[in-house]
DNA sequence: TTAAACATGTCAATCGATTGACAGACGATC
DNA sequence: GATCGTCTGTCAATCGATTGACATGTTTAA
């Protein structure tokens, strides 16, 4: 592999002079800039940025812990963010913790030693031990950690209004509120909470809420408990599901009880993934602005790599996707 | 940030001898191991991976190329990859190219700079330039590329023929083969050779193939295109989705259309992600054994790493998954 | 004419860890 | 008493790029 000193002696010019090029710094004629960018075309020079990263004291790199990559929403933020991340010259360094803390606090310190320029974290609870003080910002996507540095969010608790306000519009009445795993703790708790704040203002409508065991990251079968579900209240008509993957799985599981969607049964999903549009009818759900959330989190990030300021917590709203359910 | 030295300090002991804790290097006894890890646990040390890697000349990530991240079989592969990786202190770096040849080669730039200790290419036609004696190896995933140094693949061929047995098997004679995008050139062009030779068998047997353009690696909606060709040939009774996305619109489409699934068509898809249980009824598809796969590419990796040989191509078998399409 | 802006070069330190050469020290063994 | 094997230390080079200080030109512009 080439190196700087090569493409110096290959352009007949001095590394600092070819440094200046690369990095844009003081007096350079076009001349040489040219004559800097044949040299390194013709020996294949590729920048060491491991050398780089260790004079600069930060890389490029930004790290995403998730929980699950094959859950289509996580897999539709890392989307986003990888987006993000490009257009700034930035990459991602992927980390799936399974929902498991030792792993996300093991992530975390390989990206403490990789010096990562900033840590998106899509996964933890509240116990991820100290996250201050790593020498790069730690943004929490889709909840709120006081450890952390900076959190970007979504109206949850709007988000279970609107879903309660929307189902009741549709007319139902005996309501079930499916919290599922993959959002565990607080995105769920306020959504929750909103949904059931709106039922208690109509005296006449039944609510009922279920938990989701936190198992179903990597399979995504809620098959069996949503059974049991509809079981302690099968004439249900109207169901919050925590998630679209949840959601479809309430359709399928409602069609093999011969119950009709949305006549018998209305449903609103949460998230919008590309699965919301493929069910027969088409999910009702609520939307999160996932990619201006992304782009969010990589502003941080890079707000932070400049000194600059940046707010501790932002909050989008998310919006109602009426289709075909409700 | 702490480093060797101030480890040492606060061990009271040399950078050399600490340097020989953290690699396992010559005589070192229980005592001053001990007293090493104490000394980097009181400072918080986190080696700099930087600096390893920049004396070693390679580093423990590993790059890879995903033309899509929310397309479920993608995300099926990266999840098996990161999870292969982390079995052995490798993290990912991840690229999503979104199919474009330009991003391809940008990245594979991106992971020479990085000094990455190998590339996985999921993503790619012929097209992309040289990949050989870039430094690291680079191993294809689901295709074999002539320029590349190594390649984990599925039979196919295999694939198409058993998804055509089944279909015929299960009674259909005007059969649909539909392509789809993101798994765009040679993987499909195997899978619908085989499915076409075992129609060749079977003069009874008509066969329409079908092409869907490769623009859905994010949006996923191939509904527009499967309209025209269930319109092309209304009556058919047998579809080989090219992937279980596409198997599960078409689901979708043929309910629309008053069409039963499994009696009056029966279909057959392909990847077996976690959608295709989720379905009513379940999806009958051809699974790759993707964890199989993943491990396979990181031993490669990880063979060229200590200068071992590795094979070339190597060839996994597909098998059916038949639940209820069928 | 003279001071500025422009253009490049030299040199050396630095980032943090790795590695090898070499030198002592201690204890055990023959 | 000589010879190993074990344990640690010192020292310096190296990986490849960045950066700053400083010198030396050449153009421009006032």
């Amino acid at each position: 592999m080439a190196t700087l000193k090569d493409v110096a002696r290959e352009a007949g010019l001095s590394v600092g002079t070819v440094s200046r090029v690369l990095n844009n710094r003081g007096y350079i004629s076009e001349e040489t800039r040219t004559s800097v960018r044949d040299a390194m075309a013709r020996l294949h020079y590729q920048p060491n940025a491991m050398a780089r990263s260790l004079s600069k004291r930060s890389s490029s790199m930004i790290g995403v812990i998730v929980p699950s990559i094959s859950h289509p929403y996580f897999a539709k933020v890392l989307s986003c963010l990888e987006s993000a991340a490009h257009e700034k010259n930035y990459q991602l360094l992927l980390f799936c913790s399974q929902g498991k803390v030792s792993r996300e606090e093991e992530y975390v310190s390989v990206c403490s030693s990789n010096r990562v320029a900033g840590l998106v974290l899509c996964s933890g609870t509240v116990k991820t031990g100290e996250l201050r003080d790593l020498g790069f910002p730690v943004v929490t996507f889709e909840r709120f950690l006081n450890n952390a540095d900076a959190g970007v969010e979504c109206d949850n608790y709007e988000g279970g209004v609107i879903a309660a306000r929307e189902l009741i519009r549709a007319g139902s009445r005996k309501l079930l509120c499916i919290s599922g795993a993959g959002e565990v703790s607080m995105p769920a708790d306020a959504r929750r909470e909103g949904f059931l704040d709106v039922c208690s203002e109509h005296p006449e409508i039944e609510v009922k809420v279920c938990l989701c065991a936190p198992e179903h990251l990597d399979d995504l079968n809620y098959v069996q408990e949503l059974r049991t579900f509809l079981d302690e209240m099968p004439d249900t008509d109207g169901i919050f599901a925590g998630s679209d993957v949840i959601g479809m799985q309430a359709m399928t599981e409602l069609a093999k009880r011969g119950r009709r969607v949305p006549e018998d049964v209305r449903i609103v999903g949460y998230d919008d993934v590309n699965l919301a549009r493929m069910t027969n009818p088409q999910l009702t759900t609520i939307r999160q602005p996932v990619p201006e959330m992304a782009k969010e989190c990589i502003d941080i990030i890079m707000k932070a790599a400049r000194n600059e300021s940046y707010p501790a917590r932002t909050m989008f709203h998310v919006t109602l996707e009426r289709r075909g359910t409700t």
